[in-house]
DNA sequence: TTGTATGCGTTATCAT
DNA sequence: ATGATAACGCATACAA
């Protein structure tokens, strides 16, 4: 009888007596709700994806609790999947997860390539927002950060206090032969950190953060009308703090190495702290460095490393709220959402000491 | 026809001139898989959930990306779900997934309590794997160390370096007034940790890994004869990085301060470093520091930290192997695995220098 | 080899 | 206020 059903499902019409009775045989034969049955029938699962990099990194974790913590308040569960910065990869969890029926995903793009898989999941009606990274050509939401003009006062910074050799350490966007191709003016990067063919302004289309972040390094040069040597802007081949280690020792043994170091990342950031280490250089005396990410170890380092601070878990929570609002039914015009950065100056940075000239 | 659903589920007799134009006409007209259907009927939604405290705390970022990679392999998606040590969010995050139809569970247990929402699931027949932290009275397999050796190597490489006074900087199991209570016997110590009425020996009911570590802390002394200071082995009274850092404060502050400390896990490492830091304490010379997680920044520390490295990763990994062996039909008894770990001597921890005297 | 019919557990609709 | 019935999309048993 439909009775029980209404009596457990707490909708219709059920006389006060009749649920009783119902709740109570539900306990005696240990009655459990079967949500799959319930998301065949309405058509809506209760679930999302998140599809970061990789949930190790400590930025994809952060905006992984956001996620968790808004989507649970609003009763939905949250399937994890990393992509390794791998298109295969990610296009692999984007059909799971639509065959599983997500209500939406939350996802940070794995980089410049083709979005086909990313154009159809909105075509298909599934609500999409994209975390870290905006892909130009999807209508979707995003909750990113300015990139360009987080990295112009970092770097700017390190202007300011008088340095006029500093190393950007970036991640390459392009992998292959180009991959350790120096970053020295704006024209050319436009040229190699976007895809053949397209031809809009770097502003139009940054997608890669770290591209971004090389992007705002020679601007806020440009700004102050210091030149930038192409040896200190090379880009890391590979992403791993490994390769940033060895790109940082290759910078130090420069006749005229840097004086300064501007890391796009937390990985970018470990890598090169590793390199200084190395070296036997002491921050801020013999080299500053300025580092993305506000990661625990950077304000337990000897001494405690000037970071740009992102709000991570409040852009997983703002994009689960983006993603729940369009699950919800929300058809505004897909928002570009940019969440503001902080300079943390710490220890490491300071003016160009006598013993770095 | 059920000729179609053959063709595209890829099961019983189809032609091969059919297949071709069933799947023809299914990129055609755009046929998207519904996994909500087949799981209602298969019985089976090849979902797993995740239980841990925290994705942000990078155990179980690491735990859960092994969990996670398996899965992956076999097919798997897998639910996360942070319970924040709070067993009323576990109750909550089970329920949730036992509702989701999941076909398993990886839980790291919050703790002492009672848990007889893990007790249902196993008698439901959802198959559970414990990881980290083992409940005794659950009949569930369980990948965790051995807490207690784990400890007993770590101090007791202190104790043979000549340290006498080594602090334990651990948190507490126990919460309310008696969670600063200081841990400075075994039986008082197994009578605390255990619940009410309880009588089994500790080695027995070992669950909490701060408790075990606590407990190897003592047995490493008992074992070379040191006595142990009660000011020196009080519990930290919450889970967190300031907490630890006011509790080695206190004890910094002693008359007769320590000359080594033990750190039962990341967080309250963390808490150490910032503490030993404040103090303008040096490490090895001041003072020797071991701590438990071998994470990436104990390693760029001035000096880089001696610390018990776990497994995480492939716990992870090898509960995913267990649950999903479970969920294939596997009925052998429940396992306890131990994963081995190991001690990686690094620059924090030396003999007692003449300064720390 | 292909087609027909049935059921999975829920909820919505419609009578009663 | 309650009971009967249909439908969601898929996979199976069975018939053809």
């Amino acid at each position: 009888m439909a009775t029980a059903a209404r009596a457990l499902g707490g909708y219709g019409y059920v006389s006060p007596a009749t649920r009783e009775q119902v709740l109570a045989a539900a306990v005696r034969l240990g009655y459990q709700p079967n949500d799959v049955a319930r998301s065949m029938r309405a058509k809506t699962t209760r679930t999302i994806g998140f599809v970061g990099a990789d949930i190790v990194n400590p930025f994809f974790a952060n905006a992984m609790r956001g996620v968790s913590d808004v989507a649970r308040q609003h009763g939905f569960d949250v399937f994890l999947t990393n992509s390794d910065e791998r298109l295969d990869l990610e296009q692999q969890a984007v059909r799971a997860l639509l065959v599983k029926q997500v209500d939406g995903i939350i996802l940070a793009p794995t980089g410049v390539g083709d979005a086909p898989h990313l154009r159809s999941v909105v075509e298909s009606g599934t609500p999409l927002v994209f975390i870290d990274r905006a892909l130009a050509d999807v209508p979707a939401d995003s909750i990113c950060i300015d990139n360009v003009a987080a990295a112009e006062t970092a770097v700017g910074h390190l202007l300011a206090l008088g340095h006029r050799r500093i190393a950007l350490v970036a991640e390459s966007p392009v992998t292959g032969d180009d991959a350790r191709c120096p970053v020295t003016d704006d024209d050319e990067w436009a040229a190699r950190s976007v895809p053949d063919g397209v031809s809009e302004r770097p502003d139009d289309r940054v997608i890669v953060p770290s591209a971004a972040r090389a992007h705002g390094y020679l601007r806020a040069h440009r700004a102050a009308g210091v030149p930038v040597d192409s040896r200190l802007a090379r880009r890391v081949p590979r992403y791993s703090q490994e390769a940033a280690r060895d790109e940082v020792r290759r910078m130090l043994a420069l006749p005229d190495p840097p004086t300064a170091l501007f890391a796009s990342d937390n990985i970018m950031g470990l890598g090169t702290v590793v390199a200084l280490r190395e070296a036997g250089l002491t921050m801020p005396d013999d080299i500053s460095l300025v580092t993305f990410d506000d990661l625990d170890w950077t304000a337990i380092t000897t001494p405690p490393i000037t970071v740009i601070r992102q709000p991570v878990y409040d852009m997983g929570a703002e994009a689960a709220r983006r993603l729940l609002a369009r699950v919800n039914g929300d058809t505004s015009p897909p928002a570009r959402v940019e969440l503001p950065v902080r300079l943390l100056v710490r220890g490491s940075t300071a003016r160009p000491g006598p013993r770095s000239s």
